[in-house]
Order: structure tokens, then C-alpha cells, then sequence
DNA sequence: GTCTATATCGTGATAGAC
DNA sequence: GTCTATCACGATATAGAC
């Protein structure tokens, strides 16, 4: 991804950078978009938050919603570092990964605030961050079909296997949305465990099962 | 909450009047902060769709913030009349009733979008809905605990029944937002029964259980 | 690379005519 | 009860100096 102008002299020591102005740039996005929304939040509160007035900002990113995607890849590239290993864990362990997540999550609200708050705001019309929103999803929900392949194995019906991993994914969300708004009344970490074994649970006993709920 | 001026005459029938004209306006109001968002939503555009202009909304509202009161208040109302009775169900039939509130939800969109829009948006800073939305999400732990005290008895641990409406209440919303953003790859009612019955089952396995998942 | 200055726009809200 | 007109404000983005 190196598109360096060429008329800039480019030593290998930049000193500051470039690179790194950006970032801190990218950071201070994250924050005021996770705090006032991407709607709400201005280019002027970013600036002012790395030293700089928008006019600068926009030196960099272009544009406003340039910069919202920026902050998007970021906070995604960032996911990734997370994880020990370099992948993401198959089978039972994406479980495991999930808790520890929630529970490492309760620990940095600010970044949880940011995903929440731009999640929320992507389903209004033409929203920005709409198109990643969705392939997020649609990337997660394979990740865990995948996983319930491997746990439940092949007999676990297509759907039921499609409603489980939506099932984890919107349980998961809908709980930090919740622990967001009121940190007193949910514990994030173990309604998340709680939530997790028993989808879980009921994907492992599978395609035959009882239907309690149902006609009138 | 009659609260008339004295100078005016009020006959019996007024003809079209001010609370209609109100009603009118929350509907639309309700139905741009759906797809726009509060902040994004105007009164220009609002006020465009009962064929008025911005300042005439602002006569019945004072503010748009006070529209935005009205519309909170008015969903609510439009909720309670949805049941067939006139209170909450309680015991298992909450859990029917929320199984069929999503069967019906997955025909009225604009309804789930405006609600999912106001709630994302409300996580952030100073957001008007936030109080609202905060007792809203207070209100159904409650009754979602007191129906889990009737179906598992009150042996089940108060920590674990807390979990399990936090839950409920988590995968409903975030099964929404992805039917929203992807209603191709979401099965709202389905997967809803799904993650229903797992959290319900889980619940009245209750107490003692096994741990899957948890430390390295 | 960052600043100042400015263009342009849209908003919520107010005042007063009708 | 609704409109026209206007105010005051804050935003994004651009142009050009340094």
C-alpha cells in the first residue's frame, strides 16, 4: 500500500511521519465518532483533540466519511492483533475466543462505544458505514457456521446452524448494548457466557427437539 | 393532562384539531428518525410530509427534541395496544408473546427500524433517548425476570435469571439489527424462536451445569 | 504539512403577519 | 394554526499563504 509521491524525498527515518499523524488521527476519530456518532461528531472536535484544526484533518483523509472508513479498517485491523495467533480459532475454541472477548471487552468501553455507536447509526439511510457493517456480519455468521460445523457436525440442519450463529452474534451485541447503557445491571462478561453455552447447548441437541413455543 | 387555554372555546367536536394534526406529525416524525436518525432527521423534512413547514411543527412541539419525546412516548403506546389484552403477559406466555411480537415484526419494518435507529443512536453522548431507552430496557429485564420466576421456580440463582432476560432481551435486538441490514440472510421469526428456546431451556436447566467454556 | 480565511450550506429556533 | 422571514450557529470543504 506504499503510494508515496515521487517527488517527496523519502528517507528511511522519517521522523515523525506521515504514517503516524494519521494514526493518532485515526484514534481521535474513533473516540469523538464513538462518543457523539459519526453524524454528530466534527472534524474540528478530532482536530482539536491531536492538535490541529480541521483544515489539517482534512489534508490527510479528504473527507469526512474517508475518515469514518479509515476508522473502520483500523478498529478491524486492531481485532485481529488481538488474537494471539494470526487466525481466527475454529471449532469449540471460536467459543472460547468469543467469552474471552466479552470479557476483555469490559475492560475497554471505549471501543466497545465506538462499535456500538456505528453499528447503531448504519442502518439509517445511505449511511457510511453501512456496506462494511453487513460484510462484518456476513463474515462473522460464516466464521461461526464454520465452528458449529466442526462442534455439531454435518447432521445439524442449514438453518438451524444459520439461526444459531445469528443467534451468537445478535446476543452478543445486544448485550454490550445493554452493559453500554447500564454497566450496573449487566454483567457483560457472564450474561455473555451465560447467553453463549446455551445457544450452544441447543445447536449441540440439534435437529430433533420439542417446540414449546408456537401456536396459540 | 387537559390542559386548555381559558380564552379558547372548546366545543365537543372539534372538527379535524390540533391532536389529529399531532398524531400526524409523530407518525412522520417517527418515520424519518427511523430512516434518517434523530440527528440526521430533520424538521424541514418531517414537517414536508404533513404538508407544513418546519416552524408550523415547532408550534405543536416547541422543540425538535420534545417531537422526538412524543414519538418515544408514542411507540410505547402503539406497543401496549398490540397485545390482544391489556397487560403484559406473564409466566411462559411472555415468551410466546415475544415470539410472536417477532413473527409480527418481520411485516412492519419501518416500525423495527425506527426502534432499532433511536436505540443505536442512543449510546451516545447526551442523547435525548437515552433516559427513555435506559427504563425501557429496565422495565423488560423485569418482566422478563418475573416470567422466568414462574416458569423455573425460585430456586433458579438470581444472577443466573438476570443473565437469562439480558439475554432475551440482547438477541432479540441484535437479531433485528441484522434482519435489517441483510433480510436476505436473517430469518427474523425463525431464528428468534431458536435463540428463545436455547436461553429458556438453558434457564430451567438452571442451577448446576456444566462450564464449556472458561479459563485457558 | 499545517494554518487562516472563506465559501457554501443546512439546521433549529424565534418574531410577527395573516 | 400556519406561514414568511430572519437569526444565529455550526458544519464540511476549498483556496492559498507560510
Amino acid at each position: 500500500m506504499q503510494t508515496g509521491p515521487a517527488s517527496t524525498l523519502r528517507v528511511r527515518g522519517e521522523r515523525k511521519s506521515t504514517q503516524e499523524r494519521r494514526q493518532e488521527i485515526v484514534r481521535a476519530a474513533a473516540k469523538t465518532f464513538g462518543t457523539k456518532g459519526y453524524q454528530k461528531g466534527s472534524l474540528i472536535d478530532i482536530a482539536a483533540q491531536v492538535g490541529m484544526t480541521h483544515a489539517g484533518v482534512l489534508h490527510h483523509f479528504g473527507s469526512k466519511e474517508a475518515l469514518l472508513i479509515a476508522v473502520l479498517e483500523y478498529r478491524d485491523a486492531e481485532d485481529l492483533e488481538t488474537l494471539s495467533a494470526q487466525k481466527m480459532p475454529i471449532g469449540l475454541d471460536l467459543f472460547v475466543h468469543l467469552y474471552r472477548t466479552a470479557a476483555a471487552n469490559a475492560q475497554r468501553e471505549g471501543l466497545v462505544q465506538t462499535y456500538a455507536a456505528i453499528t447503531g447509526e448504519s442502518v439509517t439511510e445511505d449511511h457510511p458505514a453501512r456496506n462494511f457493517v453487513i460484510s462484518r456480519f456476513t463474515a462473522l455468521r460464516g466464521y461461526i457456521e464454520d465452528a458449529l460445523r466442526i462442534v455439531c457436525g454435518p447432521d445439524l440442519p442449514d438453518d438451524i446452524r444459520t439461526h444459531a450463529a445469528t443467534s451468537v452474534i445478535g446476543v452478543m451485541d445486544g448485550i454490550q448494548l445493554q452493559w453500554l447503557l447500564d454497566k450496573e445491571a449487566v454483567d457483560l462478561p457472564e450474561a455473555t457466557r451465560f447467553a453463549l453455552e446455551a445457544i450452544l447447548v441447543a445447536a449441540i441437541a440439534g435437529t430433533k427437539r420439542a417446540r414449546p413455543l408456537g401456536e396459540a
